[in-house]
Formats: C-alpha cells, sequence, structure tokens
DNA sequence: AATGAATGAGTGTTCATTCAT
DNA sequence: GATGAATGAACACTCATTCAT
C-alpha cells in the first residue's frame, strides 16, 4: 500500500486522489484509511520513508575512505532517488508536516557529516553546510524532473554544475544566510 | 485582480481557488470569470506577464559593455523577481500551456543571446545553453523558496553555487545532454 | 430584437442565454433587459406574437367559401410557422404565463369559429373542438420536430394521419373530455 | 432514487438539478453521483428503463390472436406508462444519447412487429411503419401533457383521434416521408 | 437610451472522510 | 480487520439580473 502511494504521489504529486491509491493497492478506500486516518498521515508515511532511506544512504558513507568522492557518491545516489520522486511534494511535505521535519533533521545531521569529512579533506568549499548541499541536490534533481519531455538523465546535468559550484576551486564567498 | 492572483498563485500554486483569489481581489467569483473565461486563461495571464518581464529584462542586457557582468546581473534581477512566485508553478505551466510555452520560448531565446555573449568572452562555461542556465536559476530560487522560514535572501547564497557552477574555473566536463 | 430571440427559441428553447440573442440582435445584453425586463417578459412577447400570428392567420379564413378546406388550409399555414419553433417550449409557456394564456385563448376561439363552420358542412367529426384541433396539430408538429435527422416535412406526413382522425368517416366516439 | 429521478424528470424534463433529484430521494448529491457517474447517466438509465419497458409490453403482445387489438392495446399501455413522464424529454433523449438510441431501435423494432401484423389483418393503413404509430402515440401523450390543467384522461381523447387517423377506414395517402 | 462591468445564486462534479455491516 | 455506501464541503464555471456611466 505504502508502494502504491510512493507510485501514485511520484506521478502525480500531492493531487493524487485516495480512491487511485487504493486502487494501485487493490484494496478498499476504506482500507487506506484504516492504516492512515488521513491523507496527510500517508503522505508523511511515504515522504518520511523516502527521506529515511536517504539517511540510512549517507550514514554508510560516513566511514568511507575518500570523503569527498563519498559525497558525490551520496548526491549521486540520493538523486537516482529523489528523481523518482516529485520534489517538490517531498519538500513542502518536510516543511509542513512536523513528523517529517523530525526525520528532515536528521537527514541533514546524517549529510552533514559528510559534509564536514569532505570539506576536512578539502573536497567541498568551506562555506556550504550540510543543509545547503542537500538543497542544491534538490535543486538539480527537481529543476530537471519539471521537463516532462527532458532526457532522462538530465538531472545528472544538473549536479555536475552544481557539484562544480559546491567545490572549492574558484569559490565566491557565500552571504552569510545559513539554511535551517 | 491580476496582483490578486499573482499574489495566491505564488502562495499555493495552481491549486488556488478562483475563490480565493477573487476574494483577495474583493470582487465577486463572477467577476474573476469575466475577464478570463477559464482559470487556466487566468494562470496564462500571470504566468506568461512574468516571463515576458524576465525577458525585457534580458534584452535589456543585449548590448552590455561587459557580457558577463551583465548575465550575473540579470539571474540575480531574475532572481529577485522569481523568488515572488512558486517557481514550480511557473514552470509546470510553461510546461503544459502552449501560450505560456510560447512566452519560455522568447525568453529562452532571449537569455541565450545573453549566454552567447558571455561565452565570447569566456565569463561562462563553454558547454551550458542559455535554458542549462535559466534552469539553473530557477532551481536555486526555487529550492531556497521551499523553506518558509529561511532567512530572506537565501536564493541568493544558492544563485552564488550556482554561478560557480556555471563559471569557467574548474568545470567538469557535463554530460551532453541537453535540455529542450 | 424580437426576431434574434425567435430564432435563438427556435434553435435552442428557452435555454437560449440572453447573452446569445444579445450578439445575434447586435445589441449589448443592458439593452436587452431595457425593453424586457426579465427573460420571461422576452419569452412571452415572442411567443405571444407567434400566437397572435396564428389568430390572424384563422380570423382571415373566417368567411371562406368551402369551411373544410379553410381549416385544412389554417392547419398546414399554422403548422408551417410552428415547425420553426419548438412547440413544446411554445406550448409551456402558454400554460404557464398568464399574458400568453390570454393570446392563446384569442388563439383557440378564432379556430373554434373555424372548427364550428367545418362541423356544419360535416367536415370535421361533431364531437371535437377547437381546442382539439389545435393541439393535435401542435401534436403532429412538435413529434415531427423532435426528430433532428428526420426528413423536412415529416410534419405533414404526421398532419394528414391527424387530419384522417379529425374527419368524420369511420370516427370513433371520443371519450368525454374537452379540453381546457 | 430512480424514481425521484423518474418524477423529477417527469416534471421538469432534463434542466432538473441533480440537487433536486437528491432532495426528493432523500440523499446527499454525492450519493447520487456514487450510482451515475454523470447527470447523462442518470438520465440514461432512466429513459432505457422506461423504453425497455415498452419494448417489453409490445413484445408480450406478439403473439396475441387479435393483431388489431393487439397494437391498440399496446397503443393504451405504453400511453398511460408515457402519460406519467415528460414525453419530448424521453424523445430528446433518445435523439441525443447513443445509448438510449439503441434501446428505441429496439422499441420501434417491437412496435414493427405489432404493426406489420395490424397491416396484414388489415386493421391499420397500409402506409404507416411502426415509428410512425409510436411517434403518433408520443404525440397524442405528449401534447395532452402539456396542458397541466387539463383533465387526467385526455391523452386518451387524443390517442383516439391518432388511432383512427391511423385506421384505414378512409384514410388519405400519405407523403412519401419514412420516419427514420 | 444604450452599454457592459459586476454580481451571486446555482450547476455538475470530485473527493477526503465516516461508519454500519 | 476490511469494505464500500453515504456524505457534504469544495471547485470551476454559467447566467439572469442590476446599475453606474
Amino acid at each position: 500500500m505504502l508502494a502504491a502511494a510512493e507510485i501514485e504521489f511520484a506521478q502525480r504529486g500531492s493531487e493524487t486522489s485516495i480512491a487511485d491509491i487504493a486502487r494501485r493497492a487493490g484494496v478498499a478506500k476504506g482500507t487506506v484509511f484504516r492504516h492512515f486516518a488521513t491523507k496527510e498521515d500517508l503522505i508523511t508515511a511515504v515522504v518520511g520513508a523516502h527521506f529515511s532511506r536517504l539517511t540510512v544512504a549517507a550514514q554508510q558513507r560516513w566511514d568511507a575512505q575518500d570523503p569527498g568522492t563519498a559525497l558525490w557518491e551520496f548526491l549521486a545516489e540520493a538523486g537516482e532517488s529523489l528523481q523518482r520522486q516529485d520534489v517538490a511534494f517531498l519538500q513542502a511535505t518536510g516543511e509542513s508536516d512536523a513528523a517529517v521535519a523530525a526525520v528532515l533533521v536528521e537527514l541533514r545531521a546524517a549529510v552533514e557529516v559528510l559534509v564536514d569529512r569532505a570539506r576536512t579533506h578539502e573536497a567541498i568549499r568551506a562555506d556550504v553546510t550540510g543543509a545547503d548541499v542537500l538543497m542544491m541536490l534538490c535543486a538539480a534533481v527537481h529543476t530537471a524532473g519539471l521537463q516532462p519531455d527532458a532526457p532522462a538523465g538530465l538531472w545528472r546535468r544538473y549536479l555536475v554544475i552544481v557539484i562544480d559550484g559546491l567545490s572549492p576551486a574558484g569559490a565566491t564567498p557565500l552571504p552569510e544566510l545559513m539554511p535551517r
């Protein structure tokens, strides 16, 4: 049922109707509401699971040999995952729902570790945070996803630009505004 | 009324109801439909106007002395404008509405000129198009906008990262995927 | 303006919008309301005029040499006129509107004269009234009009059947129910 | 609910609002749409059921001893049924809705059988079709129904006239226009 | 007198949510 | 626990009617 919801949300964002999700899951509408009292609850569950998976992916790279490579690989893996979802939908949920916000805090923390290590190895510019990096990843993936007839891997192209922007070489000093 | 619609769309995207727009504009629902026969027409008008303004802003910099600076200034000005809107909404409209798509073509062309000149002056990496630049701008602004309680100028921070990514210094070769 | 209304009502019945009538008449909507305070008033005017014309047509045959032929000729002429209108619309108006009802009374009286004379000449069965005859005419014309892809003169075919039914030859006694 | 719809349609034709039907049925508007996804679907169901009943009534008389009487009895029974409906509404639906049109084809065919047998027994004039007979029945019933304050059985009076018109005695040759 | 902008009640339709079975 | 019938609050859109210009 979560799988069905994930697919539907990926395709049509939060405008998907519960009826469609139930149909795809092969259960009755009422059954969905037995498990998730509210549409919001279901969204929360799907989005939270998504972010949790990303958190795990980040944590698995905490001890990698090459912190720079570890970060870029994480971004590639996370991008692959995000690209299958409507990122704006994910993000908006994270901002509006307390439960998901908590999961996001964990994710940001996990990425922060990766970024800290990369910074120590001078693989990333010194003035960005984990939250910055996460946001820039979302930026690349989401923007690519807005073009329905774009080539499938467009997000990688944008991610490269973002990574170049995050690299220490030729970095312009950033305004002092940290994301939350 | 267009102003009211712009504000509502900025806050809630295309899910805003005509009733809410009418209420904000201080008119009756029917009055909105007098001016825009369809919700789509209203969206088209708002979004088209926005993109048209950006097109003008780009064109005004075609003859600038320093093409590199001209491009970055355009991005800053356009970002300021975009930041007041729901960028995903703008983009999605551009993809789904024929009339707006035409305006977008003009905008892309106008930016392309700026990018071409900047490229000639080696102010921007050689392997990006005007459409790429526009998309990266949207990425930065949109992503910053997803955090409602973020500091107001966060998008500038992200734009700097993006611009660094678009700069020739230390550019990693891009995958060969041009956006439409 | 009355002409425009007549055409529109003929095509789409009372569901026609005032806007369409105004457009066809080449005036503004407000102008229509200046002359007819209400949509009902306009309908009344159109329908009343129609029935009045039929009344005149009947009266012109009051003094005809052959009362039988006079009646059938009136029915043919009236049928031609009715066939250009949505008869149900005409009738329904006649029933629901006091002003039109009065015109209908005149029309029925005028036809009654024709029927009385025909009856005296044994050209029509003795047990029908003018109102009966009028209703049967409407029946033939209206029914034919319900078939949009029917041959143009179908109503004449039905009128012949009706006239045969109204003729004295082989008449079955009618139940004692006079129409109003 | 179908009963409520039938009553409302009978009184006000297809202009009846779903809200009114729901109110009469004692259910919420949404419930009506649960059963009939569209107003058209509801109309189709009501009208189709009506015509189907008539078809059955005709078929039950296919083997009657006296084909002439069988036909007139069918007309009386069908008239009784039609008289409770807005006939114009029924007919118009038959013309505009494909599903109902198919049911109408069956009904016409069933009546055609009755008419054929009656013709063989010289109980009806030779130059009318089943469709003609059906239309004349509708004509009689509909026309009577247009007068809200008419005596209840008025349609029988008109049906007698129509039947006399359809009888062989003294029949005037019909114009060569077959209804569809 | 003519206009057309403004209105607001009403229409068909959708959908999250409830609840008896 | 699962179901799906019922609900009612939206929503986009239409149109007769009013009224300032």
